[in-house]
DNA sequence: CTGGATTATGTCATATTAGACATAAGGCGA
DNA sequence: TCGCCTTATGTCTAATATGACATAATCCAG
């Protein structure tokens, strides 16, 4: 679903207010390429204050400390899923991810 | 990771508010199922107040009749991925995620 | 009840993601 | 600078999800 252009982008350095729709990129995956990137830096921010390693919640998550890099980068590599099931396994629960989630919405305001 | 039980039971009838950890399922794994549900409830929730069909609603994702139902059963053979993006193709913005979110937690506390 | 439309379920082949492993790159203290 | 620890990136194979298709089950107007 081309792919290559989307991860150009999000991958090298896009804030997360912007993964904008100037490409390929229709509305909706736009939104849904913030919402991820916003859950995934959920995770890191988490994992950080928990004083976890990558390798640490790889092995929580029965994962490896590659993927958990690329779920934290937002890379198109890894699905909600794993993502969302990672939060939970660091303890946050539904209220955190709802709070995220609305994060990701209108840091398009600015 | 053991589907055949989760899936039997959230298959077969679950309230969204008790897919719950009696079985193999984790603490996590529990909240997650409830997670996709509340979503998978909000697409057919959205998709019958827009009037369409399941199959509209497939054409439109570019998608088929058999996988829309799937997803709005909560079927675990679909991604959260997919749903989401189901949710944000018919119109929810992700405040609406969120709140559906928030709707999946403590519907416990009954 | 019958028929048309909608939704449910099961099964494929193909595409995509998973964890693993190797290895590079980036701190950072001594 | 040198190691050491952590994170980043790339690439395999196995596992899983995908759309498609077929077909059953439901519903409901007439």
């Amino acid at each position: 679903m081309n792919n290559s252009k989307k991860e150009r982008l999000t991958r090298s350095g896009w804030a997360v207010g912007e993964a904008s729709d100037f490409l390929g990129l229709s509305a909706e995956e736009a939104r849904f390429v913030e919402l991820k990137l916003a859950l995934a830096a959920g995770i890191r921010r988490l994992r950080e204050k928990r004083g976890m390693t990558q390798a640490a919640l790889a092995e929580l998550l029965g994962s490896s400390q590659s993927r958990v890099a690329k779920m934290e980068a937002g890379s198109n590599s890894v699905t909600l899923d794993l993502i969302v099931r990672s939060l939970l396994t660091i303890g946050a629960d539904p209220a955190d991810i709802a709070k995220l989630i609305k994060g990701a919405e209108s840091r398009r305001a600015a």
